[in-house]
DNA sequence: TTTTATTTAATACGTTTGTATTAAAATAAT
DNA sequence: ATTATTTTAATACAAACGTATTAAATAAAA
């Protein structure tokens, strides 16, 4: 009987105008008019969608890294050649111009965690742990590497070069950082 | 004539109490009043030191950077194998335990860096790049090595995982990683 | 001891904040 | 057309905020 507007559709437009607000003020200058402000919406009208402050930051936050956990996977499905299916997923992480805005909020995220103490679970982190297991049981590596570590070494290695990406001390641009990492691959694939 | 206070001495330590506040609640949550209960002042007394808010915080987190760099520098003067110099200087960038909250400032200061778009001029990375090309310069690099793409893929590395580390993906020691590290410049000393 | 510049403390003002409340508007079903 | 229920809008309020102002306390120099 009501007017029918989709909510999860609604929330997420929501979310990306929390976005904005993060990446232009930071996490403290997200305030819920501010936000309401970007979605041109009431304040009534997100405080409709969500109960508080903190549950809307939440769920923002938290779309960014369901969104590239979705996307890493997506390369999952691809019948592709193992490594350059690996390849793909890792530079995923790699955020092209129009994705600067969600990896500023990915890094607000990190913060967020840290300090809340909450930082337990990481999809991405998860992703890349269960990519890189079924690799290695497919005995697709080499047998003398230490699995652990690689997966560190890894991870670490791309999402350091996305951090500096947007440091800008990163020069290089996204085909030599392909081969940057195809080097890393080439050394544990057998 | 007045009471005598050492300026730098108090400054460095309201300093201090910001990198905490800003640890705990976030660079949102670093207010002057929570400042001032931090460090034991009152409110006129942060304020006499500092003029506005903005200052006290970039005076803080740009502390951070500049502490790091000069530990770092430090390294340069011993009298060690230059491949175990600059194995001591990246592993300075690895946090230990009671250097934690100065890495959670140095994220903050990040995001903050990048809002404000002055992000150019990052006094580690510009430590690195100098020894790096010093190191070049004395012939101490293999020959076939891309110097511009070395710098990117080392510090990348470094800063990856030191960041991975508070967020709990690393699972290895500092030895671990260090040997780690180790391998990487095999790949490119003589 | 008196003087004097520095340091601290106290208080106030105007904004912005999160959240609550309440009523109005909108629309699908009857 | 009426009804029922969801969605939006408007307003209010206490708390926290940055900053300014003013007076008090402090301690080295005279």
């Amino acid at each position: 009987m009501p007017k029918i507007v989709n909510h999860e559709e609604r929330k997420a437009l929501i979310a990306k105008a929390t976005w904005n607000v993060i990446a232009r003020d930071g996490l403290g200058g997200a305030s819920v008019r501010s936000i309401a402000k970007e979605a041109n919406l009431s304040l009534g009208a997100v405080r409709h969608y969500f109960n508080t402050q903190e549950e809307l930051l939440e769920f923002a936050m938290q779309l960014v890294e369901e969104q590239a956990t979705d996307r890493i996977m997506e390369h999952a499905k691809e019948s592709l050649p193992p490594k350059t299916i690996t390849l793909n997923m890792l530079m995923e992480l790699i955020p092209p111009e129009n994705r600067v805005v969600e990896m500023q909020v990915w890094l607000e995220y990190i913060s967020y965690k840290l300090r809340k103490k909450e930082l337990k679970e990481d999809s991405v982190h998860q992703g890349i742990v269960l990519i890189m297991n079924r690799l290695n049981d497919a005995g697709l590596l080499k047998a003398e590497v230490n699995l652990e570590e690689e997966i560190i070494h890894l991870h670490a290695l791309i999402d350091g070069i996305a951090l500096h990406l947007l440091m800008g001390f990163v020069t290089i641009g996204r085909d030599r950082i392909r081969a940057l990492i195809e080097r890393e691959l080439d050394r544990i694939f057998t």
